[in-house]
RNA sequence: GUGGGUAUAGUUCAGUGGCAGAACGCCAGACUGUGGCUCUGGAUGUCGUGGGUUCGACCCCCACUACCCACCCCA
């Protein structure tokens, strides 16, 4: 229709039978997250601008140009409003939770997980929304209390792995890599300087804008013409402390023993400013462009440069549109039919469905009630096209003699059952 | 933010400077209370929006918007 009012460019409505899907993809990471002890959080999906300028990175494209952001009504004449902004993603959110709530009070590790829409204001396409959803989980707490284990790496990256298995996603890849603490950023960052400080004037136009800027990024770069270059840069690895090389070799070692396949990408950098040391991908090739299907890492400083003590941490982010459309691009998920179609014939018989709808509801059968004034024939085609299991007829005959016509849909076969048996042959 | 492609029925798509099409779907019918298969009939479109050229534009031109794909960035 023109002129009528549509959803919003980046948005879009999830449709039966797409939803069934995603419940799968739900209650699949509530299952596996449980077991490993994680527990929901929610956060408002609005939250102090700031919040995310201190914590995703001023410079960063998500927070400099991507943030849906507004300034909201001064309570009083004398104050300034206050910068408002949906969130880009959820890790800010819960941080601030931990902090505002003093959840390190609480005992030992914290383990999160959520589930719900981020905002970015990009140009979309395959697999990217400006309405999004992540699926997401950190563990963060005090050192004292293990946060900054090798083994919580591996224990979150095992998870994942487990998780995708799940799901039955095959053909993923995990690549990893260590970016470095806050103490080895500083001399890679410059040793990666120094080194295309000769050379950035040969690269592509986007490399030499990075170098200013971001100079991590260049290592992402996938112009051919620059990877010789790329590939003789300094690597991180190279510029890790004791320290961050012995944890990155404990990550590995675990991974290893339980067997979880991995990848070592000296060239992954994240996009946050908050990563440090382990950071890491899952990648998918059904994907298109957009083929991180998953992405993390540790933040060990996040929680004191949002005001708060000594909390490292380290969670992901799956990008939850992505995962649907690879298990949609592989297996995809039926929606679950009725039970029964109740077909009520004749007047009067809408009441007699009603009632005996709702006791088949009470017993747990999914239940369509059709309409009295609808020929049989029509109730049958619709119970069919609705992929019911039976078709259970309500008309004179069956109220006068007590005997329900129950149809089976997909054999045809059909038997007159006394009204209190019908739960039971309705049980699958 | 940049580039390319697309825009016609609910959906997927044909189409021609001179009355708008198909398939699938939807609705109805093929004698009484029996679906799937088949047959028959029907409805639905300001041909994305706004301008322009023309006797006449769904078709040609311009602008805008949206969607798709890619860059960028990321999940």
């Amino acid at each position: 229709m023109a002129g009528s009012i549509k959803a919003i460019r980046g948005t879009r409505d999830l449709l039966p039978p797409e939803t069934a899907t995603w419940n799968f993809v739900d209650s699949a990471v509530r299952d596996v997250f449980r077991v490993y002890n994680f527990q929901e959080i929610r956060t408002p999906i609005i939250e102090d601008l700031q919040l995310f300028q201190r914590s995703v990175g001023e410079e960063t494209d998500i927070v400099s140009k991507e943030m849906f952001a507004w300034e909201d009504r001064a309570r009083a004449q004398s104050e300034k409003g206050q910068w408002l902004a949906l969130r880009p993603e959820n890790t800010a959110g819960v941080v601030r939770a931990y902090i505002e709530h003093k959840l390190w009070e609480r005992p030992g590790l914290q383990r999160f997980y959520y589930i719900g829409p981020q905002f970015r204001r990009e140009r979309p396409q395959k697999g990217r929304y400006r309405q999004f959803y992540q699926i997401g989980a950190e563990v963060i707490g005090p050192p004292a209390a293990g946060s900054e284990s090798p083994a919580v790496d591996a224990e979150v990256l095992e998870m994942l792995a487990t998780l995708l298995d799940r799901l039955g996603i095959q053909g993923w890849t995990l690549k990893l890599n260590s970016v470095g603490s806050s103490k080895d950023r500083p001399r890679y960052l410059q040793a990666l300087r120094d080194a295309l400080e000769p050379v950035v004037h040969t690269m592509c136009a986007d490399c030499q804008r990075r170098a200013q800027t971001n100079p991590l990024r260049v290592l992402d770069c996938k112009v051919p013409e620059d990877q010789p270059i790329i590939e003789k840069l300094p690597r991180m690895s190279e510029y890790l402390d004791e320290e961050s090389r012995a944890h990155f070799a404990e990550v590995q070692k675990i991974l290893t023993a339980v067997g979880v396949a991995y990848e070592i990408d000296h060239r992954l950098v994240r996009g946050l400013d908050y990563y440090t040391r382990t950071a890491f991908e899952f990648t998918h090739g059904a994907l298109g462009a957009q083929n991180a299907i998953l992405g993390g890492g540790r933040y060990d400083g996040l929680s004191e440069s949002l005001g708060g003590p000594p909390a490292p941490g380290i969670g992901f982010a799956i990008g939850e549109d992505r995962l649907v459309m690879t298990l949609q691009e592989t297996s995809g998920v039926a929606a679950q039919p009725a039970d029964v179609y109740i077909a009520p014939l004749g007047a009067g018989m809408n009441v007699e469905a009603a009632k005996l709808a709702r006791e088949l509801r009470g017993k747990g059968v999914v239940v369509v009630v059709g309409d009295e004034t609808f020929k049989l024939k029509k109730s049958l085609e619709t119970a069919s096209k609705l992929g019911a299991r039976f078709a259970l007829i309500i008309g004179e005959n069956e109220v006068n003699s007590g005997q329900f016509a129950l149809k089976n849909l997909a054999t045809g076969e059909q038997a007159g059952v006394e009204r209190n048996r019908i739960p039971a042959v309705l049980k699958r």
